[in-house]
DNA sequence: AAACCGTGGTG
DNA sequence: TCACCAAGGTT
C-alpha cells in the first residue's frame, strides 16, 4: 500500500516546481488566490474540453465580461453566439443562470462553501469541490478524470469504470488535507495531464512513480480498466441554406432543450435513418453535396441545399456573423454552401 | 441510472 | 481511418 503522506508531499514538491502556467491560475502556493469568478468560469469551460480549445474563449470572455455581475446583464443569444464552438452547450445556458443566481441571490459575490456551490445551476460535485478547492482553500475532494486515473493507477483498481467511481472517490479522499487543498488539486491534474497520461505514461518523469502499483505490474496504461462503449449510430438529414439578396442567411433559434438547445441553427430537416427533403420555404434548391460531423452518441450526414429567398420567420444575420454565432455543424454546412455558391459564381 | 449532450486532437 | 479521449452535469 503506498504511502498517503509521501506520495502529498512529493506531488506537491513536483508541482511547485512544474506547475503548468495557466491564464485562470495562480502561481503555486500564491496568497492571492484567483478570483473565485475566473476559477468558476475556467471550470465550466474545461468540463470535457481541452485546455487549448478552451483558453481562447476564457480570455475573450473575462475580456469582454470581467466581473459576474456583466456576464449576469448579457442577452441569452449574445451569450450563446460565444460559446458557439466550444460545444456542451447546455453548459453556455447554465451558465448565464449560474451567473445570474450569483448576482440576484447571492448580492454578485460566490459563495465560499462546497454545499453552496453545489446548489448553483450546471455546477456539479466536481466543480463545486473545484471552486472550493482552488479558489476558496477548502480541503474538498476534486475528483475529476485525471484523478481517477491517478488513483486508479496508484493503486492499480481492478474494477472498471464507471463502477469504479465511489471507490476511486474514496482513494482520493484518503489524500485531501486542508495543506494548501487548491494546489493539490491542480497538483493531481497537471499530472493527470501530462505525466500519468491515458496513453504511454511518462512514469520515467512521475513523482509519484516509488509508490504505483499499476507501474510494478509493467503495464500501467492498462487502468483505468473501463467496460465497452456502444457504437455511434449514423444518421442523415438535410440542411438548408437560404440567401437573400444582401447576402444574408436564413437562421432559426434552436429549441432550449436537446441537441444543441437554445443555439442558432440552420433550418433542417429532422435527422434519422433516412431523411425526406422537405424545405422550409419553396424555391429552386440546388444541392451543395454534404458534411459529415460526429456528436457524442450518433455520426451526422447532412446534405447541403442552397437556395435564393427572402422573408419567412427567419433571423436574417450576415454570412459572417452567422458563422460565428453558429455551432460546428452548421458552420461545416454553411461555409459548404457557400464555397459551393462561389464555384458557380465563377462558372 | 442509463442516456443524453459537442468538439477537436491523436495514434 | 476511426475509436478513443478531455478539468462533467442533467434528467
Amino acid at each position: 500500500m503506498p504511502d498517503v503522506l509521501s506520495l502529498r508531499a512529493a506531488l506537491l514538491d513536483w508541482y511547485d516546481a512544474h506547475a503548468r502556467s495557466l491564464p485562470w491560475r495562480a502561481p503555486p502556493g500564491a496568497k492571492a488566490k484567483t478570483d473565485p469568478y475566473r476559477v468558476w468560469l475556467s471550470e465550466v469551460m474545461l468540463q470535457q474540453t481541452t485546455v487549448p480549445h478552451a483558453a481562447p474563449y476564457f480570455e475573450r470572455f473575462t475580456a469582454r465580461w470581467p466581473t459576474v455581475g456583466d456576464l449576469a446583464a448579457v442577452e441569452d443569444a449574445e451569450l450563446m453566439a460565444a460559446w458557439a464552438g466550444l460545444g456542451y452547450y447546455a453548459r453556455a445556458r447554465n451558465l448565464l443562470a449560474c451567473a445570474r443566481a450569483v448576482a440576484d441571490e447571492h448580492g454578485g459575490v460566490f459563495p465560499d462553501t462546497e454545499a453552496e456551490l453545489l446548489a448553483l445551476p450546471g455546477v456539479g460535485a466536481y466543480t463545486a469541490a473545484a471552486v472550493a478547492a482552488i479558489a476558496f482553500d477548502r480541503a474538498a475532494n476534486v475528483v475529476d478524470g485525471n484523478v481517477e486515473r491517478v488513483m486508479s493507477r496508484l493503486f492499480a483498481v481492478e474494477t472498471p469504470l464507471p463502477a469504479a467511481r465511489p471507490e476511486l472517490r474514496r482513494l482520493a479522499a484518503l489524500f485531501v488535507d486542508a495543506h494548501r487543498p487548491g494546489d493539490w488539486a491542480q497538483a493531481l491534474m497537471d499530472l493527470g495531464s501530462g505525466v500519468c497520461r491515458p496513453r504511454s505514461p511518462s512514469c520515467d518523469r512521475c513523482p509519484l512513480a516509488f509508490g504505483c502499483e499499476a507501474l510494478k505490474t509493467g503495464t500501467p496504461e492498462r487502468y483505468p480498466l473501463k467496460t465497452k462503449k456502444a457504437e455511434r449510430p449514423r444518421r442523415q438529414g438535410h440542411a438548408y441554406v437560404l440567401i437573400d439578396g444582401a447576402g444574408r442567411v436564413a437562421l432559426v433559434r434552436r429549441p432550449d432543450k436537446g441537441l444543441l438547445g437554445g443555439m442558432a441553427g440552420l433550418p433542417t430537416s429532422d435527422w434519422g435513418a433516412a431523411a425526406e427533403f422537405a424545405p422550409p420555404v419553396a424555391g429552386s434548391w440546388r444541392a451543395a453535396g454534404s458534411v459529415e460531423h460526429v456528436f457524442t452518441h450518433f455520426s451526422l450526414t447532412l446534405e447541403v441545399h442552397v437556395a435564393a429567398g427572402e422573408g419567412g420567420d427567419f433571423l436574417w444575420t450576415s454570412a459572417e456573423q452567422a458563422a460565428n454565432a453558429l455551432p460546428t455543424v452548421f458552420r461545416k454546412a454553411l461555409e459548404r454552401a457557400l464555397g459551393t455558391l462561389s464555384r458557380w459564381e465563377r462558372a
